[in-house]
DNA sequence: AGCACGCCGACT
DNA sequence: GTCGGCGTGCTC
């Protein structure tokens, strides 16, 4: 028998299989780790297949050394998902299988997995062992105490002893597994009724297929999804919930343990590799029946799936956005096809994507318009901040922002100041009139560069002089350049010197735990206000905040990427939804240059359906996707020489496809990345648009073109979450 | 990835 | 003559 081996080794050049011999003795099973020859080393690899027959000869074949572990650590299902997965997403098989396991198993420390007991087997008679003084010690010890750790044992009683109890079948071994404790929270689990809408959501999940659930903010999904999970548990299936890593917060996991207890497994990013390799073994035994994690959690070795859910499923965390590049729903779909079981996608603002195949049909809609506590959604003001500038105020807040401010001070409550400030590029803008600068062939925003003080479209690549005058009405007033937080708490520290004011960005939650500490301290704190970026706008729950301030909602409208509008709608009722969590009624200060952009208007009437008719029609029209496929093919390497010839000889290949497939591709270009250089390495891109037509196969079409850049590192994405 | 094999320049 | 530079190619 021959066993064709994946080796361990994350490099192109050994993305392939290899067969190996199996040795009588040994006994192999699929998705086994192995010690393998490989050249002149000895290396690790996967076993995918085992097999009678094999294409090479004889005497180039070599044995198979040992397996890793006595068990498959790949489970058929993951095997399959990794062929899926190789070719969904053009990945290598070893960077996949790496996925599925924790990083404690790799890295060359193979730790146990289980510990071994040593029990009595039924048939001895203690006469056998008069003469083996050790022996009968050991038998003895075994009656008393039903099972004992193998390594006790030895220690205990010599190893002599303990193997020839061992050889003659008077002990036998058995595995357990090893735990470190896991930890307990401390919560009563609040028992809600559910609403009739809830129940209609619960009903509306059948047996299997793609569901969307949209639902308000505060219309009760996650009890749904509780529901839905206790349900399947009941039927003696499993469930795997994923949320998005910034809302994985110690409150969110108590929710489950508290309804689930024991049953719940956490994959969560602040757990050690101990840990995180402890709940894996749980899972892995099926001691775990709910896994609850982010993205990477729905690779989970979990068995008889009854069904998956994506809690905020618009959130860019489930796309990976580097090595591995993978789509979490789309591996989702794939899991849940695989066993027959339900896929729920939860969002109040779903991606435009899943929204459109829900009015199609390929995925069923469930829908949740109502809030559970029956309050209204705070109220959205748009602020034109064109008029405060007409009206002489060129500060960073409004007279209203400011004026409710000192309202929510007064009354002793809080308010939470929202700053838009994801990467580093900026659009440019005039203050006078509103007009922004935009590509001729693209219709996105075009960004500014400081370095060559240029304006240039991420999309096509075109470069345009940089703006000191308005082209449309002549003023000189062109702004560019984003608000930091700093600058927004220092004005507020003039403007209210008495007032607490908290900040939380990348800069101010770097260390472990500060996150916590910021939320604790305004928590606590009344009249505060908390000033901060994307990471104040999920899930914390704040019963006196009554303001949210929107500081430059522009920000994120213009960037430059065919989604931004999608973003900002996204990001506007995320924001909106902190303020008027509790009994007083709250408010949503939203300040713009563009307030008559639609964006605002759907999003101050929280009118997501309004938003997606416009946004999909528009999306049709510009042919962006979901109506077309974005592919970025993006080379890297220290020197730039190699990264420019290798660009340009798969440049030159793409060419001859763009020739088949003329119809087909709607644009093409090679250009340097927007970032150029990161750590040393030059980077230089190549932007495909193609339409929908054919697009799987002309997507495999232009990946095999990077096939012969061999020094460059490649990265192949489809429609890319940034262009930078 | 790593390691052998191999074909040119400087050296005890 | 031979030691060693790292370019090319292979590993079941």
């Amino acid at each position: 028998m021959f066993a064709s081996v994946i080796i361990d080794q994350d490099t192109k050049a050994l993305d392939k299989v290899f067969d190996y011999k199996i040795p009588d003795k040994l006994e192999l099973q699929k998705g086994m780790r192995v010690f393998v020859p490989f050249g002149s080393r000895i290396l690790q690899g996967y076993v995918i297949d085992i097999k009678r027959d094999t294409l090479i000869d004889e005497n180039r074949i070599k044995n198979v050394i040992a397996k890793i572990e006595d068990f498959p650590v790949i489970k058929t299902e993951l095997l399959e998902l990794m062929n899926y997965m190789c070719q969904k997403f053009h990945l290598r098989q070893t960077s996949v299988l790496r996925l599925f396991l924790p990083a404690e198993m790799r890295e060359g420390k193979v730790k146990e997995l289980f510990e071994k007991y040593a029990i009595l087997n039924d048939c001895y008679s203690k006469n056998d062992f008069k003469r083996a003084k050790k022996q009968l010690l050991i038998i003895e010890k075994l009656e008393s105490y039903d099972k004992v750790k193998l390594s006790q044992l030895k220690k205990e009683f010599g190893e002599s002893a303990v193997k020839a109890l061992i050889n003659k079948k008077v002990i036998k071994l058995i595995l357990e597994k090893i735990n470190r404790k896991p930890f307990s929270i401390n919560m009563q689990d609040k028992f809600i009724k559910l609403n009739d809408q809830q129940k209609k959501a619960i009903e509306s999940v059948g047996e299997k297929g793609v569901y969307l659930l949209h639902g308000v903010t505060g219309s009760g999904k996650t009890e749904v999804y509780m529901r839905l999970i206790a349900k399947v548990l009941q039927e003696n299936k499993n469930a795997i919930m994923l949320v998005p890593e910034i809302s994985l917060t110690p409150q969110v996991l108590s929710t489950f343990k508290a309804r689930f207890g024991d049953k719940v497994a956490l994959l969560h990013s602040s757990l050690s590799a101990g840990e995180r390799f402890d709940e894996w073994k749980r899972i892995f035994s099926g001691e775990a029946q709910v896994v609850v994690g982010a993205r990477s959690a729905i690779f989970a070795p979990i068995e008889k799936i009854g069904i998956i859910i994506i809690d905020e499923e618009h959130e860019q965390s489930y796309v990976s956005e580097s090595n591995p590049r993978y789509v979490t729903q789309d591996i989702a779909k794939f899991r849940a096809n695989y066993n027959s079981c339900p896929l729920v996608l939860g969002s109040a603002t779903p991606s435009v994507d899943d929204y459109e195949a829900a009015t199609n049909g390929d995925v069923k809609l469930i829908e949740m318009p109502v809030r559970a506590n029956g309050k209204p959604l705070p109220q959205i003001q748009i602020i034109d901040m064109m008029n405060e500038i007409r009206a002489g105020n060129s500060g960073i807040f409004s007279t209203q922002l400011l004026s409710d401010l000192a309202k929510v001070i007064n009354q002793k409550k809080q308010a939470m100041i929202f700053i838009n400030r994801r990467g580093f590029s900026s659009f440019m803008m005039c203050r006078e009139c509103g007009y922004l600068a935009k590509c001729n062939d693209c219709d996105v925003s075009l960004v500014y560069h400081k370095e060559d003080n240029r304006l240039k479209c991420h999309y096509c690549g075109k470069q345009y002089k940089a703006l000191d005058k308005c082209p449309n009405c002549g003023s000189d007033r062109i702004k560019q350049g984003a608000v930091g937080t700093e600058k927004v708490v220092a004005e507020l520290h003039n403007i209210f010197p008495d007032v607490k004011i908290l900040r939380m960005d990348n800069d101010t939650t770097s260390k472990k735990n500060s996150h916590q500490k910021i939320l604790a301290e305004f928590s606590s704190t009344k009249p505060a206000i908390l000033v901060g970026t994307q990471m104040i706008a999920k899930g914390h729950d704040f019963e006196d905040v009554t303001l949210v301030g929107i500081i430059d909602a522009d920000q994120s409208l213009y960037r430059s990427d065919y989604r931004s509008t999608e973003r900002c709608f996204q990001l506007i009722t995320q924001v909106s939804g902190r303020a008027g969590r509790s009994q007083f009624e709250g408010k949503v200060d939203l300040q713009t240059y563009s307030p008559r952009h639609y964006v605002y208007k759907f999003a101050s009437n929280y009118d997501y359906k309004g938003f997606f008719k416009k946004e999909i029609n528009l999306r049709e029209t510009a042919k962006f996707p979901p109506f077309s496929k974005i592919i970025r093919i993006l080379f890297s390497n220290i020197n730039e020489n190699v990264v420019k010839s290798e660009l340009k000889s798969c440049y030159n290949k793409l060419l001859k496809v763009r020739e088949k497939f003329y119809d087909d591709i709607i644009y093409m270009d090679a250009m340097k990345s927007p970032v150029k250089k990161i750590k040393n390495s030059y980077r230089y891109q190549i932007i495909i648009r193609i339409k929908l037509h054919n697009s799987q196969l002309i997507e495999n079409e232009i990946f095999a073109c990077t096939n012969e850049a061999l020094k460059s590192s490649v990265f192949f994405e489809v429609n890319p979450e940034n262009m930078s």
